[in-house]
DNA sequence: AGGATGATTGCCT
DNA sequence: GGCAATCATCCTC
């Protein structure tokens, strides 16, 4: 069951990202609604896509509505969902809704905000790895099932970056426990 | 071939 | 708040 389909992803980043916010994402049962997600885009000197592809980056370049997983500092896995070529919505955090135990077990038995509040978390508690970059969304492991009720979306800079820090791409769901930080 | 770097996290003070 | 961990990738020589 899955109706986000590529059309919902061939559009600009930042608009996707938008409504991606209370987007249930599973990946093999386990997950939860989306409450933060950041677009990056070819124009953007954040982007990994800036200087145009390379080995890592080429899932960006490949079709609309499928992942980009990257290592981040040599420990963190980090994905991405890919809209128009040469961007994607970088996948921050959510809501452990689904299979909380399961994610309890891959990250540490943790309290539930600290399970998927950062993308290296998130990747951790999905068991998001390598193997998935490039992988369709619209298939298993991956489920999309659209939001259940409307959002008080809250925008913002993105974190973590020294390029592109005024690009107000950060997308959160407002006032919710489960963000990587608080949105200002 | 060598070196700097990173869309992060967690532990330490 | 500060900083170490840890390594594939990419740029430069």
């Amino acid at each position: 069951m899955n109706s986000l389909t590529p059309t919902f992803f061939h559009r600009p980043a930042a608009d996707v990202a938008r409504d991606l916010i209370g987007v249930t994402l599973l990946v093999d049962g386990v997950g939860g609604p989306l409450v933060e997600v950041e677009a990056y885009d070819q124009a953007d000197p954040a982007s990994h896509s800036f200087n145009g592809a390379t080995p890592r980056n080429s899932a960006m370049f490949g079709p609309a509505g499928h992942a980009y997983v990257y290592k981040i500092y040599g420990i963190h896995w980090c994905l991405n969902f890919v809209c128009q070529p040469g961007s994607a919505v970088l996948i921050r955090a959510l809501e452990p809704l689904h299979w909380v135990s399961r994610m309890q077990e891959r990250r540490g038995g943790l309290s539930e905000r600290q399970l998927c509040s950062g993308p290296g978390k998130l990747c951790q508690a999905l068991g998001v790895t390598i193997a998935h970059n490039g992988l369709p969304l619209d298939a298993l492991p991956f489920e999309l099932l659209p939001a259940a009720e409307s959002h008080d979306i809250a925008t913002g800079p993105r974190i973590g970056i020294t390029k592109g820090v005024e690009t107000p791409w950060r997308f959160a769901r407002r006032g919710s426990p489960f963000l990587s930080k608080p949105m200002r």
